[in-house]
DNA sequence: GTCAAGTTTTTTGTATACAAGAATTACAAT
DNA sequence: ATTGTAATTCTTGTATACAAAAAACTTGAC
């Protein structure tokens, strides 16, 4: 399937924005950037577009686009909904998860635990959106699975830094766990509870490492 | 505040879409569009991209758009996940919402129950948009606030129909009341599982009004 | 008559040209 | 020196021109 220049410019636009590689506020100039990929500006306006809409930048007519990094506080506000999201994804898939979906986060979860044992963050990561990817299917409700990866994706960045807080991944582990749990015995109530603690928990670990590295900086 | 063309293209379109004038997997030509509003087919192209990214249209690289209305299911799907959202927002604004707040609600309300003896379906839509406007605003959540409108301005035209069935005006009424109660109580479990039924029959009712039209046309 | 291959036509995607609005700078007057 | 204004420059928004791909049509073989 061939992609128009557009959707692949939007996508590394969307990474060097997720990446820290644009400072927030930072004008994104069309003529600039069409030279930089070797594009016209017309596709370069509809990627602009697609970063607009997806909240990444903000576009002021006549003005230009501009990046839009989340602060601490709208980042929480984004945990907040993720856990909210998550949490339905729990609940539904409660009732409706199959044997080999369960079978699947298991093996997730066990892949994410080797990762834990050999410190290796990056591939606690990958398995660790696995998991995720896999909860979100099972919910069976289609528009939210689709909600929820948006959205996930928007966080990932974030997700990422917020696990080098110390511990974090061992209670991580242990709360995926928990979720299968729930998961298994068909408890829609308590895999909705361990979603929601497990997502919100982050947002908050997120703020105490805001916060760590500010006053480190003093 | 000068806005595009393109802007009030995509606005025009999207209500074009929602009042059901376009059927659904109809191709949206450019070139015809364009000569219709009296614009060139750039204007037209970025319009599609909001389309297509809001879910209303579907873009099939060098195919064209085609619109995208959602059919029964995927609906019940996007009320189940309204759901989630205003519970939340039930959630924090119990703990937050301000007295004033709390006075607009009880207002709005009054006017809602005004239009249902009115039998003014046109006026109790209004109030009841305004009724959960300030309940997405009081729950100090700025992207819950945001993502809530989004998806209750998409199923808006959706919400309308369903007032449609019978004796639903009086039950909703009497659902927002209990709504007001619990925040004032400062509650935030009754406040989120009142909201959450609240929206979730909704989406019900209106499984119902679809299935009892099929039956109508047969 | 049907199916297939090749050609024409249509339509999308991209580049460029042009128009209009905003920012900046130069300059004059106080 | 500062402030207000006019002119210039720069940037965005829109139109048009061109290229490439897909759809539609024609023609020919079976």
């Amino acid at each position: 399937m061939e992609r128009k220049r557009s959707d692949i410019i939007a996508d590394e636009l969307e990474s060097l924005i997720l990446d820290g590689s644009f400072a927030d506020g930072e004008r994104l100039d069309e003529s600039q950037l069409a030279e930089r990929f070797n594009v016209s500006r017309t596709p370069l306006r509809e990627a602009f577009q697609r970063l607009a809409l997806s909240g990444l930048a903000e576009q002021i007519p006549r003005r230009g686009v501009f990046v839009r990094q989340p602060g601490p506080v709208e980042l929480i506000e984004m945990f907040e909904v993720m856990a909210a999201l998550e949490a339905l994804c729990g609940e539904l898939a409660a009732a409706r998860i199959t044997d080999a979906a369960l079978e699947d986060l298991r093996a997730a979860n066990a892949r994410c635990q080797q990762a834990v044992e050999a410190r290796d963050t990056d591939a606690y990561y990958r398995e660790n959106e696995c998991f995720h990817g896999i909860l979100y299917r099972q919910s069976g409700n289609g528009f939210l699975e689709q909600e929820s990866r948006r959205l996930h994706r928007r966080l990932q960045p974030f997700r990422r830094l917020q696990l080098r807080v110390r511990g974090r991944l061992a209670q991580s582990m242990a709360e995926h766990e928990a979720i299968v749990d729930a998961l298994e015995a068909g408890d829609a109530k308590a895999a909705a509870a361990a979603l929601k603690s497990h997502v919100a928990v982050q947002g908050e670990k997120f703020h105490h490492l805001i916060a760590s590295l500010r006053q480190a900086a003093e």
